[in-house]
This record gives C-alpha cells, structure tokens and sequence, in this order.
DNA sequence: TAAAAACCTATTGACATAGTGGGTAAATGT
DNA sequence: ACATTTACCCACTATGTCAATAGGTTTTTA
C-alpha cells in the first residue's frame, strides 16, 4: 500500500505543473487546492528538494517550482525517494542483503519477476501521463 | 512491502505440496524445515484453514494437509488473504469507499492501472509454477 | 490414558505512519 | 529600514501494524 507521502509527493509534482506560471508558488497554496495539511506537506516537499526534484525559494515571493518538464519526471522514482525501496521484499529491497535461503529460495523468482514488473510499470509513466489540463 | 505472514504462508503451501505423502503433516515438522518460528505459523496457518485453503486435523497423527492439487492454488488469494488488499491505495482496497476527490483525481487512473497489473499477475501465478521438485 | 497435535486468547516490544507544534532564517515589497 | 511572507529546521505524539511470544484448552489416536 502507497503511503500518504508517495501519493501526495506525485500531487504536489501535478499540482505545480497545472499551475506553472513560470513564478515560484508558495505551498500554502498548493496545500489549499489539495486539501492537504501544509505542516504536513513540509516534510514530504524538503525531501523533494533535497533530491532535485524542485527547487525552493524563500521569502516574498518564494515557493517551489519544478525543475524538469513534466515528461522528464517518472513515478518510480517519486516512489522510491518517498517511499523506501519499491521491492516487494527485502531481498531485494537491499543490494548487499545476504540472506541464507538465497541460493535455495523458491519463491525468489517469484518476487524478482514481480519487482521487475513493477519497476517497468511506474518508471515508463511520466508525470505528463497524469495531467489532463 | 509483502509480509512476513504472505511469504510465510507461501512457503507453508510449498512445504506441504512438496512433502505431500498422503499424510497430514504436522505444523512442527514444517516449522522446523522452514526455520521459522512454530508458534507464529500457527497464527498464520490458523487463517488458512478458515479460509479452506488447507485442512488442519487435531491429536496424534493431525497436521496440515493441502486440500487442493498445487495448480489451483493461485498467489494472489493466499496474499489478499493474509496481507488484506493487494491494492495500492485505500479507494481501491475498500469497495464502498466513498472519497470525495473520485470524480476528480488524477492519480486514479494511475492507481487503477497498477492495480489491474498487480492483479493479473498474482493470480496467473499459480503454487505448481513454484515447485522446482 | 498419555502423548501429540491443533486450536484459542492475550500480551508485548519495536517500528512506521501521519501528522502537530514551535520555532529560525531568508528574501522582498513598501 | 522593516514588517511580512515564505521556506527551512527540530522535536514530539498518538495510533496502528508487525512479528512474534506466552500459556493455556481441546481433540484425536497409538
């Protein structure tokens, strides 16, 4: 299941990109229209900006603005900066993980062809794939 | 993330499809083999027999046994059986639920999509498609 | 009838989630 | 210059889930 902080990252990202007028906007007015708590979005946007997703601006006039084109944004990686690894186990999840039932685990297979499947999914969809204005 | 109790009940069906000699086997031996703790495979394989995916019998010479050939076991009933809903997100998990962004939201069709995809391959992906011996 | 097994109820420690609260620092319009 | 607006930062909390553990009772059969 996709936490609050995933889902909200990815309207924070449409929401800029709909309301793009090539000025900063502030996030009170994103957390307006999204109906979402600022306080709460804080979080979530510092982590966004510490990633180079967008880029923040105080003061007057300052707020957050997309740093991309909205095609050049996928959701997997979204995801995964805001979610922790999208690996359906942990595995997989963790390059250096050593488990024990690695070399005799029968359902490895299984959650590989899973993951791969995932992977291909969100990070092919853009974020221009989800706007409609 | 999938569980510990969905990889677990996983690794019960192919315990039990690969140990199969027209016996119940206890939930001990299965414990032991797996190395996983027996006390909370119980909780685990309690729910499976709820559900009629296993039939468990009482006293000596009880255990478990499967109650169906391994092909028509599929992935995707054990997991929504025990990890609850396989969908990314609340407004497809629960039926009726009645959120007030549906005829609005621009992450839906993105949701619903992944979910169908998620869907379709859990449960194709049937027990015997697990079993290497 | 004793042992072996399932079956049942309750509890626990650790961690994650979804926030809230109370600030400080930076930039700018007037 | 300065008040206002904005981002940025740190700590805290209530709630719930996960992954077990603990200690029993009932059922069946060798």
């Amino acid at each position: 299941m996709i936490s609050t902080r995933g889902r909200y990252a990815i309207r924070v990202l449409l929401d800029l990109a709909e309301n793009d007028n090539g000025r900063y906007v502030p996030l009170k007015d994103i957390a307006d229209r999204q109906g979402i708590s600022k306080k709460y979005l804080e979080i979530i946007v510092k982590d966004m900006v510490t990633a180079g997703l967008l880029i923040g601006a105080s003061g007057r006039g300052g707020g957050y603005k997309l740093c991309r084109k909205p095609e050049e944004y996928n959701i997997g990686d979204v995801l995964q900066l805001l979610e922790g690894s999208l690996a359906p186990v942990v595995c997989l999840a963790t390059p250096n993980y050593n488990c024990p039932r690695k070399a005799s685990c029968q359902t490895l297979p299984l959650w590989t062809e899973f993951d791969k499947m995932v992977h291909d999914f969100l990070y092919n969809k853009k974020l221009s794939d989800l706007m409609t204005q």
